[in-house]
RNA sequence: GCGAGAGUGGCGGAAUGGCAGACGCAGCGGCCUUAGGAGCCGCCGCCUUCGGGCGUGGGGGUUCGAAUCCCCCCUCUCGCACCA
């Protein structure tokens, strides 16, 4: 207390190296079982920042409090380090984007270590490393033979700007999330990931994640998925057969017209020759529409008669044929059968263009063709011939069973997840591994020659002209044909970095494994992850890959689970006065000079302390100084309670302590950091009372010695100085972070007494002491012995009493 | 538009069928002090005739008892947004 004063930086100073020398972290260090704490990896865009901070806050509580519990933990760390910025940078410095990148990994690697996050150094990756990125190849030389990776032509986002192509996270509102400008379409040949033939089990695995995943994830994953259960019905166009997809067979009457996505070949190949101007037209202007036009839902329906007739297959009817850009050319079979009474958006069109509207499922609910509004819900089918009177579940498996039988339809299934497109026309990320051969065709790098290195570019060979940085490399490209050995040309696009990151988790098992991306036994050991820990923002395409690639691993033997993550947190982010931060609005918090000003362990303590992990934290909201002072204030209690000699002794003391205890070891279990720091204030006040009462036994340091181990995930620089204050010596190895977590006597958590609440029809009107072991009849005579239930009664008689024994106790008056 | 989640003091949040507002921030008062941007102690939802009454976005319901469960409405946040 006195010339003593709580100096976090000191202390920062004074243990950091400390734990370095013993080594405290890492994997197989602990005896008890193994637990697999992941936190997602960083892109080393720079130093950590705030949000940094509270995830990586949040993981190491987790990763520390099983450590404490004896568990055998691995928490690992490592870089998701390739990625445009990184070429941007380059660019602008004239250097080489691993110039750039392993600087700030460095920077990042030493701000971690400030941090005091607990993870287990030796297994630092790097996705760009080579020896990562070696089995990244392999994996998609994998994924080739088993027919999941594959080239096709298609339209992908492009940045007039910038002139690459855009990742569908880098389209945000149809602009480029760099530069802004509007983002347009241009016809590439790709390469692709077979993700739609894993929908299903992504889908169906999903059950072995509920109740451990946010149920929200969940749900975004399962619209992503966007699972449609239909039809494909086959209708007759002049002299060949178009098939749609519909979720409502039973609607088949209903379909007045019918409908191709503009910008389908299909559209081009029915075209009557007479429409054939008009379509033209037409499809040139739908392809002059920006992705932000496009997109716009409030847009008229446009679209163009192509001037030939589809055959109803139910009814034999013959209905008009239009190009139009509101059905999608990737999705289904790019052509629609359309029923402007139960969908819509075909009454939209029918509406714009005088079609007839015809009512075949009667809701009960007024006219579409009236009010302008399709019925889509349950009812009995109208003008159907023989399918009249069906509800519509019935009549969907008739009708379909019909087409079946016609050989003109079956049922489907149809997902809105399109495979995933992975090349980029970038530098800074892992080389496709495959070599185009004027002969041969795609011919696969053989394992033996992987990895396949990036040149070295640097500065301004890697300026954006239209096509991948690498094919200026002339050497670099130009390889000999490994089936032929004739003239031969590498593949000049590299990997979308989500490929680098869907199987990080994998390698961490085994980091320096050469036989193989991962030693099968050390995933074995480890995998699956036992909590992921990671934003939001990755709930659908990170997460999806991941486990789409852990599918197919398990598909080729190399695994023995499907899913990669069995449970996972998703933290909030650090926010500033209700917005985001953003640099460029001078709405930022600097992580380093939260850090200089207030320490680490009051920074982490902040954030864990604002709320519930899940929930965004205002920084303007929260105390980093309150921090401190709590800090300051358990740091001085534990000094003071190292001092006492062996003296007076205060039960009270063993049941607070008992008790926080159970409360911490459970609200921590469940994330619920906030309450669990709130009751080890309140366990530090309780020992701070007992101290200044000059109760001074054996048992007040016993006391203050749980609260520093159950301190040290949240706090531990602070919690180690604490525990040495208690007498013990981290520079001898006995360190808070290597002690064991306390256990709660059971005995101690049985109260003797408790106050037990009288009501008078539901509101409190007395408490009254009485033993935990009171019995009904005890307690109904002392309720109703009670002056103030007397009173609050006010001569009404007693209709009956509610007795839960032994906390409460409710009069209901007659 | 569709889907999901959330609304509790001046603020962040506790309480998930049983004492609303734990813990903290801000504020107020006291002690200590030459001093306090230190420390310690106390007060701190609104109204009150001091008995009590009211109070968890609004309205209704279930229950002996509702912030908590059910229905309707309002507001906000997030996701998807022509997916047939």
């Amino acid at each position: 207390m006195i010339d003593e004063a709580y100096d976090p930086h000191a202390l920062q100073e004074r243990w950091l190296p400390v734990w370095d020398r013993l080594d405290l972290f890492q994997a197989g260090r602990r005896s008890g079982p193994r637990t697999y704490m992941l936190d997602m990896f960083p892109y080393p865009s720079g130093d950590l920042h705030m949000g940094h901070a509270e995830a990586f806050s949040i993981g190491d509580v987790v990763a520390r409090y099983w450590m404490l519990r004896g568990h055998d933990v691995l928490h690992p760390i490592g870089w998701d380090a390739f990625g445009l910025p990184a070429e941007n940078a380059a660019i602008r410095r004239g250097e080489h984007p691993a110039t750039w990148t392993y600087r700030n990994i460095d920077t990042q690697a030493a701000s971690f270590r400030r941090f005091a996050v607990s993870f287990d150094w030796s297994r630092r990756l790097n996705t760009c490393d080579p020896g990562y990125y070696r089995w990244t190849q392999w994996l998609f030389l994998r994924f080739l033979e088993r027919g999941l990776a594959y080239r096709k032509a298609s339209a992908v986002n492009w940045c007039p700007q910038d002139q690459t192509v855009l990742a569908n996270e880098q389209v945000v509102g149809g602009r480029c999330e760099r530069c802004g400008a509007e983002v347009t379409k241009r016809d590439l040949t790709q390469w692709y990931f077979k993700i739609t033939e894993y929908a299903e089990r992504l889908l169906d695995d999903m059950a072995q994640l509920v109740g451990a995943w946010p149920e929200r994830v969940l749900l975004m994953q399962r619209n992503w998925i966007g699972r449609s259960t239909g039809a494909y019905v086959d209708f007759r166009v002049g002299d060949r057969t178009v098939t749609v997809f519909t979720t409502r067979p039973d609607t088949l009457y209903g379909a007045t017209f019918f409908v191709v996505a503009a910008d389908a070949p299909l559209a081009d190949e029915l075209c009557a020759p007479a429409q054939r101007d008009a379509f033209e037209a037409y499809r040139d202007q739908v392809s002059k529409l920006s992705e932000i036009e496009r997109q716009s839902a409030e847009r008229p329906k446009t679209g163009v008669d192509l001037g030939v007739r589809a055959v109803n297959p139910v009814n034999g009817e013959e209905i008009p044929v239009f190009a139009a850009d509101y059905v999608l050319a990737e999705y289904g079979t790019g052509a629609i059968m359309s029923v402007p009474a139960h969908d819509q958006r075909d009454l939209d069109f029918a509406r714009a263009f005088g079609l007839p509207v015809r009512v075949v499922v009667d809701t009960g609910e007024p006219d579409p063709a009236r009010t302008g509004v399709a019925t889509a819900g349950e009812g009995i089918l109208v003008n159907s011939g023989r399918y009249d009177g069906l509800g519509k579940d019935e009549a969907i498996s008739r009708i379909t069973a019909d087409l079946n039988e016609r050989g003109l339809g079956v049922a489907a299934v149809n997902y809105r997840l399109r495979d995933w497109l992975l090349s980029r026309q970038r530098y800074w990320g892992c080389p496709i591994p495959v070599i185009h051969c004027e002969r041969d065709g795609i011919v696969p790098v053989p394992d033996a020659a992987l990895p396949v290195l990036l040149p070295d570019l640097s500065g301004d060979q890697l300026h954006p002209k239209g096509e991948s940085p690498l094919a200026a490399a002339a050497d670099w490209v130009s390889v000999p044909c490994p089936t032929c050995g004739g003239p031969a040309r590498r593949d000049t696009d590299t990997m979308d970095t989500f490929v680098d990151s869907s199987w990080y988790f994998l390698r961490y098992c085994s980091p320096d494994f050469e036989n193989g991306p991962f030693d099968p036994e050390a995933v074995r050991a480890w995998m699956p992850v036992t909590q992921y820990v990671g934003g939001v923002e990755h709930a659908i395409l990170h997460l999806l890959y991941s486990r789409f690639f852990t599918k197919v691993l398990y598909d080729m033997g190399l695994v023995d689970f499907t899913e990669p993550f069995s449970a996972l947190l998703n933290q909030g982010s650090v926010i500033l006065n209700g917005a985001a931060m953003s640099k460029s609005k001078g709405n930022m918090v600097e992580l380093g000079a939260e850090l200089a000003r207030y320490g680490v362990d009051a920074v982490r303590l902040t954030m864990l302390f604002a709320g519930p992990p899940e929930d965004d934290i205002d920084w303007a909201d929260v105390s980093p100084s309150g921090s401190v002072r709590y800090l300051a204030r358990v740091w001085r209690v534990c000094g003071d309670a190292g001092r006492q000699g062996p003296g007076t002794h205060d039960p009270a003391l063993d049941r607070a302590v008992a008790r926080t205890v159970d409360d911490v070891t459970r609200l921590t279990e469940s994330f619920r950091f906030n309450v669990a720091i709130a009751r080890l204030m309140e366990l530090t006040s309780a020992v701070r009372k007992v101290v200044d009462r000059g109760v001074d036994g054996p048992q007040v340091r016993s006391a203050a010695q749980a609260l520093a181990v159950m301190l040290a995930p949240y706090a531990p620089y602070t919690a180690e100085d604490c525990w040495a204050r208690l007498g013990h010596e981290p520079e001898a190895g006995d360190s808070v972070h290597d002690a064991q977590w306390p256990q709660a006597d059971p005995a101690l958590l049985i109260e003797e007494t408790v106050t037990c609440v009288v009501q008078v029809a539901g509101k409190v009107r007395d408490r009254i002491e009485v033993p935990v072991t009171v019995t009904e009849d005890r307690l109904r005579e002392l309720a109703l012995a009670s002056e103030n239930v007397a009173r609050a009664l006010g001569g009404r008689s007693v209709r009956t009493v509610v007795i839960r024994p032994p906390k409460l106790v409710n009069v209901v008056p007659g």
